[in-house]
DNA sequence: AAATCGGGGAA
DNA sequence: TTCCCAGATTT
């Protein structure tokens, strides 16, 4: 798409006008420090300001330099993520902190082209970065960026296709050509954010309701477009609590391919349907490490948990095995939240206050 | 191209 | 409920 000279200069200036007058004061906004945008930017994937903020302090407090992030072992990067999600983010930031401590002798690489060579890291977040730290004219696309856009030209391509990401992009690159990049981009985050919101948007007092094409033609909800596929599955989770007569419980580190991975949970008993009290009980007396003429089972939660995540949804009952023996491999219950542990667990060892 | 990966906020 | 969030990676 090819915009008339004037009107994108237009647009340019609104939107970095209303952002100079609007933006929040934001900890990441006063470094162009490379690692503290990057820690940012990561943190920021798929999550709102407000939930990421205390995140951002406890990892910038915790690890003040790309040192400090590198030399921390895996377990304690993913304890101070524990609760933010989406934890292939946290074991990628910690594998890139060694790359760049170990390999770059500390040095963040410093071009759109060498950033997005880092783990976790890809064309938005390399963007960011480039432009924010090193002023390279490289325009950021996220949700804030389509749906601005969509909206105010009218665009109806689906954004959640390659197709879409190719002209969205270009449209902002267009944009982004004769402005100072770091602010450009900023601005247009935070317009759609704040101003363009995906729901109730404040049209009556935006500067561009006067000619934006999604208001004009009363399109704004139906705008932008997106691709549906979500089909969500129901697991069935049985947590195994024991509790040993020397006052210990077994946490299990998950090391498989999917959700959770490399967090620790109690053992675990998944079904594709709801499991019954003897079902439990026989395959709690095959643990090998509980034996089975000491054990006491009950169920802890009698309504399931159901834990929402993106594609499934996890039925999830505690059962509390009581043995009196003791639990040589297991650990303190005292020291279970020390762990890095899903949400999931984590609510159920405060609740359950051992 | 489609599926997968979390948890919380807003309406 | 439903949708979305300063997306990236794997299949």
């Amino acid at each position: 798409m090819c915009l008339g000279f004037n009107k994108k200069m237009n647009v340019q200036k609104t939107l970095i006008d209303w952002y100079l007058g609007n933006k929040r004061d934001l900890p990441w906004r006063n470094t162009t420090n490379p690692y503290y945008i990057w820690l940012s930017e990561i943190i920021l994937q798929q999550t709102q300001v407000a939930q990421g903020l205390p995140y951002y302090t406890s990892f910038v407090t915790n690890y003040p330099s790309v040192f400090d992030l590198a030399s921390a072992n895996e377990s304690e990067v993913l304890k101070l993520w524990q609760g933010l999600g989406y934890y292939s983010r946290a074991r990628n930031l910690h594998a890139s902190a060694q790359y760049i401590a170990n390999d770059l002798n500390g040095e963040f690489p410093k071009s759109f082209s060498e950033i997005i060579k880092l783990k976790g890291v890809g064309d938005y977040t390399a963007s960011a970065i480039a432009s924010i730290c090193f002023k390279e004219k490289t325009a950021v696309v996220d949700g804030n960026v389509y749906r601005f856009l969509s909206r105010y030209y009218g665009i109806t391509t689906p954004i959640n296709t390659g197709k879409g990401f190719k002209e969205f992009k270009a449209m902002a690159q267009d944009l982004i050509k004769t402005v100072d990049p770091a602010t450009f981009n900023q601005a247009i985050m935070e317009f759609g954010a704040r101003q363009c919101k995906p729901k109730s948007p404040e049209c009556t007092v935006c500067p561009f309701n006067a000619d934006c094409a999604a208001f004009i033609n009363n399109e704004i909800d139906n705008l932008p477009v997106k691709l549906k596929t979500l089909k969500v599955k129901k697991k069935f989770f049985n947590y195994i609590v024991i509790l040993s007569q020397d006052n210990k419980t077994m946490l299990e580190q998950r090391t498989g391919k999917g959700i959770w991975q490399n967090l620790y949970q109690f053992p675990l008993i998944e079904s594709n349907k709801p499991a019954d009290y003897e079902t439990i009980l026989q395959e709690v007396e095959m643990l090998d490490y509980v034996k089975s003429e000491t054990l006491e089972l009950s169920l802890y939660n009698t309504t399931d948990i159901i834990h929402k995540l993106s594609h499934q949804h996890l039925y999830t009952k505690f059962w509390i095995a009581t043995v009196n023996t003791d639990l040589p491999e297991g650990i303190p219950f005292k020291k279970a939240d020390t762990f890095p542990v899903p949400i999931l667990i984590g609510n159920f060892i405060e609740s359950f206050n051992f």
